[in-house]
DNA sequence: ATGGTAGGATTCCTA
């Protein structure tokens, strides 16, 4: 089984590099991120056609999440416990072949000690109160999708000049290792222990170019899942391409 | 030295 996680940043900018990538790649699953669009406008037919069922949670202009998978998709969820009905489209979770799978798009914060970063710790929070809710970290889970906060000191491009900035805060990260605490395995981790792997780059000031990125893409799986992962991969080759999105795909085999 | 680019909204917000 081949899962892959992808912040798109716009599937209406990237519809032809997404629709090219999976034909290539027919991963099994399929997440996405930062859609920014609503369910009407998600090109969901054309997934379709090449084999997919779809499952979203999309709104106009900002956030928006998605699963696309060949197998049937049960027991699909929106949202945190409690969230109010007009609350960013963040979070989408769906049962597939008895593995619970989520595509998860963590708030960015804005900049440290502003409301927008308080309210990014409080959803990682009660991202948490939900695993332990109506999970166990006993059964088959995925989560994965854009978190917003780099785990460690490998994980960013010079964490001297990172220290204290946003995505890798103290605060940003223990929020990060609290859902982590649930019970997953950080599966790139699984295979690869050396610095410098990043998800994404900053659009600006020549940033790819240069390889200043930070790793803040994740799938995480719970210990029954990581018993089965075979390679985990980042396809820093989607950056290449024409028109891409910041972020890159992240993929593993289980 | 605190810039720069991109997407999607409408002369600004989010990332």
């Amino acid at each position: 089984m081949r899962i892959a996680t992808w912040n798109v940043n716009s599937i209406r900018a990237r519809h032809d590099l997404v629709i090219d990538w999976t034909r290539r790649q027919r991963p099994d699953v399929l997440c996405l991120q930062e859609t920014k669009v609503t369910d009407e406008e998600f090109p969901a037919a054309e997934f379709q056609r090449l084999g997919y069922s779809v499952a979203m949670a999309g709104q106009r202009s900002y956030n928006g999440v998605a699963i696309l998978s060949q197998q049937p998709m049960n027991d699909i969820c929106i949202g945190l416990v409690d969230d109010a009905s007009d609350a960013p489209k963040r979070l989408i979770g769906a049962t597939i072949d008895g593995v619970r799978v989520f595509s998860a798009y963590v708030p960015n914060g804005q900049a440290p000690d502003t409301p927008p970063f308080v309210e990014k710790l409080r959803w990682l929070e009660r991202l948490r109160a939900l695993l332990d809710a109506r999970h166990d970290p006993g059964q088959s889970l995925v989560l994965c999708g854009d978190f917003n906060v780099a785990r460690d000191e490998r994980d960013v491009f010079s964490p001297e000049r990172f220290a204290g900035r946003l995505h890798f805060t103290i605060d940003e990260r223990k929020a990060l290792e609290l859902v982590i605490g649930f019970g997953f395995v950080d599966a790139f981790r699984q295979h690869h222990a050396d610095r410098g792997h990043f998800t994404w780059w900053d659009y600006r000031a020549g940033a790819f170019r240069l390889n200043q990125g930070l790793r803040i893409d994740y799938i995480f799986l719970t210990q029954p899942l990581a018993e089965r992962s075979t390679a985990a991969t980042i396809d820093v080759d989607a950056r290449r391409r024409e028109k891409p999105s910041d972020h890159v795909p992240v993929v593993v085999e289980l």
